[in-house]
DNA sequence: GCCTCATCTGGACAGTGACAAGTTATAAGA
DNA sequence: TCTTATAACTTGTCACTGTCCAGATGAGGC
């Protein structure tokens, strides 16, 4: 298929991977509450129903967005890590936090779509596999702080709770916009202060 | 003005208070996405566009909820502080953690609206003045705890972040319906978890 | 009594999600 | 090759939404 060409053929071909990077577009530049499946379709060219053949209907395609938004989450994580020179526990964990930070500043409103929203389908089982990978990961950095799995060692399990909704928290108030001071930071200067928070957790 | 009378008088009376009343119950119903101004008009028995003349619009009256949201939840943190036997300050500060998490279960679409919804205007003066008097009172709590004010001292506003941080990332990750293992407890063991995580924090 | 103006109504418009019925292309089977 | 079943997409419609605008109403000041 030749995007080049005027050549309209009835089937697009890849509609639904189309729809998908739109929908990531749309939501980027409308936000969550903004976002619209018409505005969608129009923006790929199509009719304002067809996204529904592919997803259902707005919940389907934004729960399709998240469980990507997830994979690119875990991407971020990972990418942070292996960007890190040292091999230690602590420092592979808080690799992992400004990897979480990373996602979050560069995708706002999927973050938002991820984990703030009521119009995802939470049951939706792509979405669920790719949520429970990154939470896999996590759990991975404290098993190897900590040299037990949080899966087995119930007070590892609440040192990922708590690494974790510190990282979030702190990711989550950043984007209400209700964080002021770290806000105004450039990027070194809130990494840096990112650090001395999440030491609490870290030990 | 006697609601029972079928008396329906041209001006209300007190509007202004009845939208806002209406508005909170039909956002604890449908959530912020499925906020509609039409519906809130309906709610009170009053013409479409009535909202609009106190309100502006939906950005408007959503707004007045959330700056009313934040009165809430600073009443939610000193009530639990006012039933708290302890004056230690750490006993303190985890009272304030509770009643954050007091709050947000209360009224979860309420807090989705206050922290993560693009549907509110920001810049609202009444909504800042309120979101502030519950920041400074986290503040004070660290100040009690630390002897130091952290608008002075910048270790005691880093300790503001990380509580905060804590106790909010908690709390959304709980909303947010993926921290599954917390999620199937009941209040008290809840409760006793939750202590855990933010002594990470308290020290 | 009259006038002014904040308050509230009712209608209009463009946009939305969901549904139903129709159209087209593709692939499988004779 | 011809038919046929089915997946992919279109078109039209419905009830609903937010916002704007021109009116109707009534309370309080004069």
């Amino acid at each position: 298929m030749d995007m080049t060409t005027e050549k309209h053929s009835y089937h697009h071909g890849d509609l639904r991977a189309a729809l998908l990077r739109a929908g990531e577009a749309v939501l980027a530049e409308t936000g969550v509450e903004g976002f619209s499946l018409r505005r969608v379709a129009r923006e790929v060219g199509v009719s304002h129903s067809a996204p529904a053949h592919h997803f259902g209907d707005t919940q389907g395609l934004l729960a399709a967005l998240a469980a990507e938004g997830f994979r690119q989450f875990l991407d971020a994580m990972q990418a942070r890590q292996a960007a890190c020179d040292s091999q230690d526990a602590g420092e592979l964990l808080i690799a992992s936090g400004l990897g979480y930070l990373d996602f979050t500043l560069a995708a706002p409103a999927l973050f938002k779509l991820m984990f703030g929203s009521d119009r995802v389908d939470v049951c939706d089982p792509d979405l669920d596999a790719s949520a429970g990978a990154a939470f896999d990961h996590l759990a991975q950095d404290i098993a190897r702080l900590r040299g037990t799995s949080p899966y087995e060692d119930a007070a590892a399990m609440t040192d990922v709770m708590a690494a974790w909704s510190m990282v979030h928290g702190f990711a989550s108030l950043l984007l209400s916009g209700r964080m002021h001071p770290v806000q105004e930071m450039d990027q070194p200067a809130r990494e840096a202060f990112f650090r001395q928070v999440f030491a609490r957790v870290t030990g």
